[in-house]
DNA sequence: AGGCCAATGTTATATTGTCACGGCAGGATC
DNA sequence: GATCCTGCCGTGACAATATAACATTGGCCT
């Protein structure tokens, strides 16, 4: 870990955060953006649209369908709200959209946990690399799969 | 880079150095195999299964379906023969399937054109921040999607 | 009211990935 | 040779993930 300060949030705080962090972008929050967003965050690990839309299905008595999750999900991806696992194909929320950073998530094969380590002189390393190669960074993606503490004891 | 000398082949020397890394695996070469590498292989970038499987389609004159060609990739990742680049769901041959690496891809959002780096520093820190956190790493992810240089270029 | 716009709903379709089963070829065994 | 494995592949069905096109709603402005 940086020496830097996160203010991860949970619960309220976190929607709250959400919220805020929406409107800098210049988006509203809407019921259904909260709905959306809320679902996200109560899955413990990677959840796919499919999973988020029926979440809010059972959640509000109707169907929603997936799309309508995916087109909310772009939004918090662009907001910095929540990130893609691409090795899971899959979304989890982020719990500090105040500041920016390339996040490292370390998935668990066995049951699925999901957690993040943010380490800016790693992930800046793995930039320069790219850069030295002649290329442009622009979004890296660093995910580590492998096996939880919890489940490795086992 | 690291010091470490890589031995990439190209056209025959590749999918010869293919066929004794399947060996080594205790894996069949069959000509089925044959065909899909060598599709994989014709790709620039990286391929999906139904791409392959329509160029393989393509050169016998026949239909292969994409679920016979996914097994073949698995076998593939496994002998290390080719990667899975999962942030773009689709598959690239491994130039090097003599010496196992955690690859760093460079993927251009714009062209598609994919290179990869080894940097064994950045893998291992990544691999040795993973530990820290309690966790049992064993397969890194690591992509930067971004622009190569021609097209940051333009 | 009427018009406009963003958000969402609805339906359809494309893409990616998995599963189960059966046939077939080659080698081992009798 | 006949039989029995075993690994490879073909095939069809289906599940999961993702996008596109168009309709509808509801707020807001004039």
């Amino acid at each position: 870990m940086t020496a830097h300060v996160h203010h991860s949030h949970h619960g309220e705080a976190l929607t709250d955060a959400a919220r805020d962090a929406m409107a800098r972008s210049g988006e509203q929050w809407t019921t259904m953006r909260e709905a959306v967003f809320k679902a996200l965050a109560s899955f413990e690990r990677p959840a796919s649209a499919y999973d988020i839309a029926d979440q809010v299905s059972a959640d509000q008595g109707r169907r929603v369908a997936a799309n309508s999750v995916y087109r909310i999900l772009d939004l918090f991806v662009g907001a910095n709200l929540a990130r893609k696992v691409e090795s899971a194909n899959a979304y989890i929320a982020n719990d500090h959209p105040d500041c920016l950073h390339d996040c490292i998530f370390l998935i668990c094969d066995s049951c699925g946990q999901t957690t993040h380590i943010d380490d800016d002189r790693l992930s800046g390393g793995v930039r320069a690399a790219a850069k030295a190669a002649g290329f442009a960074p622009e979004r890296p993606v660093i995910e580590v799969r492998g096996k939880c503490g919890e489940c490795e004891a086992q």
